[in-house]
DNA sequence: GAAATAAAAGATAAAAAAGTCTTTTTTATA
DNA sequence: TATAAAAAAGACTTTTTTATCTTTTATTTC
């Protein structure tokens, strides 16, 4: 398992690739979006669904319709995403897994997961989601504008 | 989810637990480990039996068996018990989940997941199961020697 | 307003992780 | 050598995560 969860990295790769598709002002749909990163279809919409209901991406029905980012949301942090899907357990938490484990009661490698985890959540919070509509690498398919 | 799986979690709580209780040369069963870090016994057992297998730790049946560390185990980094149970995927791959990122190809994160990922290797290789049989706190009860 | 398009919602299925229970094997010691 | 203690092994169950399929709702365009 990686840093995030399956669902997590989906939901990730796919509002990046909207950003990056959708930077002239457009509207993508699903197929397109699992398409480009590589996602299972069904799986990555219900992903989208639910970021769509929490406000982090936009979508609407109907013809020409499809998942687009407005202002706000390109300029929330790519934590929005994180905690959304898989919650704040990556910033929170031992990394032993003790519940009691705390500053004054630290588990052995409290101080330096600590450390990382504050790195992991810096890097998050200081990168925006609209910060990536260039050339970027996103799955299957290497995009250009 | 935190940084390890769970099975982990308990891996490095169960091989802490046992550095400490059996640095006089003793041996501990697995009931009082299990009890001592606050794990499902049977679960506990499975893990510590792979581990066994491996060679990470020690183990005697019979009366006054149970498990232990020799000389070997105790200097074995921490690495040893992640890689054990979780694989290298915390070390090695994507923070994104995109197979073909690489240096050559980087994802929007690479180079900053890649500083992350690296301090997270650098911690568990160059720390060593036997640092911890001092004054430490596991689970449930907080161990005084 | 009918038809077509596209996401939303809901129900279901498969796979993996986490946890439990029972039987077998090994070892010490009485 | 019989007995008891303790881990090993194997089968099984539950829960969570990942994935799929079908129906409904909203929107556009003709």
């Amino acid at each position: 398992m990686g840093m995030f969860s399956k669902t997590c990295e989906y939901a990730i790769r796919g509002v990046f690739f909207i950003a990056h598709r959708t930077a002239d002002g457009g509207r993508v749909g699903i197929k397109e979006i699992a398409a480009g990163i590589g996602s299972p279809e069904p799986f990555l919409a219900k992903i989208l669904q639910d970021l769509s209901r929490r406000g982090i991406v936009q979508s609407t029905k109907g013809p020409n319709g499809g998942f687009y980012l407005n202002e706000d949301s390109l300029k929330r942090p790519l934590a929005a995403i994180v905690e959304a899907v898989d919650g704040n357990g990556i910033f929170v938490g031992c990394g032993l897994g003790l519940k009691q484990c705390s500053e004054i009661n630290p588990c052995p490698l409290h101080h330096q997961f600590k450390s990382i985890r504050n790195q992991i959540q810096d890097l998050l919070e200081q990168t925006s989601i609209g910060e990536f509509n260039g050339d970027i690498n996103l799955g299957i398919s290497i995009l250009k504008r």
